[in-house]
RNA sequence: GGGUAGGUAGCGAAGUGGUUAAACGCAUCAGACUGUAAAUCUGACGGCUACGGCCUUCGGAGGUUCGAAUCCUUCCCUACCCA
């Protein structure tokens, strides 16, 4: 039933940052190998960000390989945390989610993730099982078994501790809650970022505290954002989302940094081991340009999330707006009543190209502003809407208008 | 409970009675150049405008003043120190 130890191994070391300890991974699916019982493999999601990106991706692909070599996938929903609202990392105070509202994220990260996932092969659970069944004994006694100068080992506490920034005590339950879930689901291997290595790590010593065996880690590198520097997130808008349209994941991948080219290529495709060689010799020959490689990236993107009919067709509808600078074929439409003439700035406020008139009053300024084909550089230029009319705005907003 | 330092636009950070819609940096947007890469250059970056201006902002609420982000009162919030 499972694959070899050895061909396991391989497949699972691919990408990976750390996996503590490597020799318990090896035991424990040797165990499974012999037993024929899968290894229960844990990932937490965050049910205050329902919308899933490249970044998640890397870990839920992490996961669907296990699902592959015949592992039990368990997605772990924080509902229970999520309602509490999550404080960890730079994000200010998140608001509190109802238990509608996990529900409806849970649901929501389900369908995304069943884009990579084998939706078969998952066990979906809510934490709020366990945790909300918990009574404040349970939790002094599960707060007893850490200690404060071990938590503020996590890095993240130690430098908001250093920079004088407020951290709040229940932060400190937020990695024995997620420990909890380890010792619920009886956990074998847990997945994350290299960010969650700690909490990752506190799951082994509160499982080990209720008499079970450790769980082993595995992180995943932390993928860049498209800007090349801070981590792929939606409130930094620098993320390629898994469920944008064709257009944008082709488009935002075209705009990464070409240092990240091949990062991308290894964490968020499942290009084969011969073929990234491949790609890392051609992006250090200099007479190959970085961008050919990157279209190809783009194209693969496209074809995992959509089809690969799809993803060439967005390339084409790419190179007519940016390499043709032509007009692409679907492009929304709207319908406005026939004029011989609306000011150009107000034409762009009401079609909700611009947030406000200053702000389309200064896109036409700076040049930003043409209709069908001419630049409009007049703030206060009538525009006729006689016939079908073409509104650009800015670099990618197109807009057909249809006078009726 | 006591003390000290703080809370300024998306972020960081100046400003301490008028000439401040608020320096500067980052981010962002538009334009040039390009490969929607990087780097660089130019401009914009609260809202409305008859383009002459007008209105709304500096933790909240009051107050002093011709005039306040700047002074006073009070409240809320944060960090650190003492207890």
């Amino acid at each position: 039933m499972f694959p070899p130890l050895n061909e396991q191994m391989d497949v699972i070391r691919r990408g990976t940052s750390e996996i503590i300890p490597e020799e318990d991974l090896a035991r424990k699916i040797e165990k499974a190998v012999r037993t024929n019982i899968p290894m229960n493999v844990k990932l937490g999601c965050d049910p205050s960000r329902p919308d899933l990106h490249l970044g998640h991706s890397v870990v839920l692909r992490k996961l669907r390989q296990f699902q592959d070599l015949g592992h039990q996938a368990i997605l772990i929903v924080g509902d229970f945390t999520g309602m509490i609202g999550d404080p960890s990392g730079k994000s200010k105070t998140r608001p509190s989610l109802t238990l509608e509202d996990t529900r409806k994220n849970g649901q929501s990260y389900f369908e995304q993730a069943v884009t990579i996932l084998d939706a078969a092969k998952i066990r979906m659970v809510y934490n709020s099982e366990w945790l909300g069944a918990m009574s404040f004994a349970d939790v002094i006694k599960l707060a007893s078994k850490y200690t404060v100068a071990r938590m503020l080992e996590r890095d993240d506490f130690t430098n908001r501790y250093r920079a004088g920034e407020p951290i709040s005590v229940h932060e400190f339950l937020y990695p024995l809650a997620q420990a909890m879930d380890s010792v619920a689901i009886n956990s074998d291997v847990e997945l994350g970022g290299t960010d969650q290595k700690f909490n990752l790590l506190v799951g082994r010593d509160i499982q080990r505290e209720f008499g079970k065996e450790p769980q082993v880690i595995l992180t995943m590198p932390i993928l860049p954002g498209t800007d090349g520097v801070e981590k792929m997130s939606k409130s930094l808008d620098n993320y390629i989302g898994i469920s944008d349209s064709p257009k944008d994941i082709y488009g935002k991948t075209l705009s990464i940094p070409d240092k990240l080219i091949y990062d991308y290529f290894v964490l968020a495709t499942s290009i084969p081991n011969d073929e990234l060689t491949e790609i890392k010799q051609r992006l250090a020959d200099p007479t190959v340009n970085p961008r050919d490689i990157k279209r190809r990236l783009a194209r693969t993107l496209v074809g995992m999330y959509h089809t690969q009919e799809i993803a060439q067709h967005a390339e084409n509808e790419f190179d007519t707006i940016f390499i043709k600078k032509d007009v692409p074929d679907d492009i929304p439409e709207i319908q406005l009543a026939r004029t011989d003439g609306v000011n150009i700035v107000q034409l762009i406020v009401d079609t909700a190209l611009a947030e406000s008139k200053s702000e389309a009053r200064r896109l036409v300024e700076q040049g930003g502003v043409s209709v069908n084909g001419d630049k409009i550089a007049d703030p206060k230029a009538l525009v006729p809407i006689l016939d079908t009319t073409i509104l650009k705005v800015g670099k990618r907003k197109f807009l057909k208008i249809i006078p009726i």
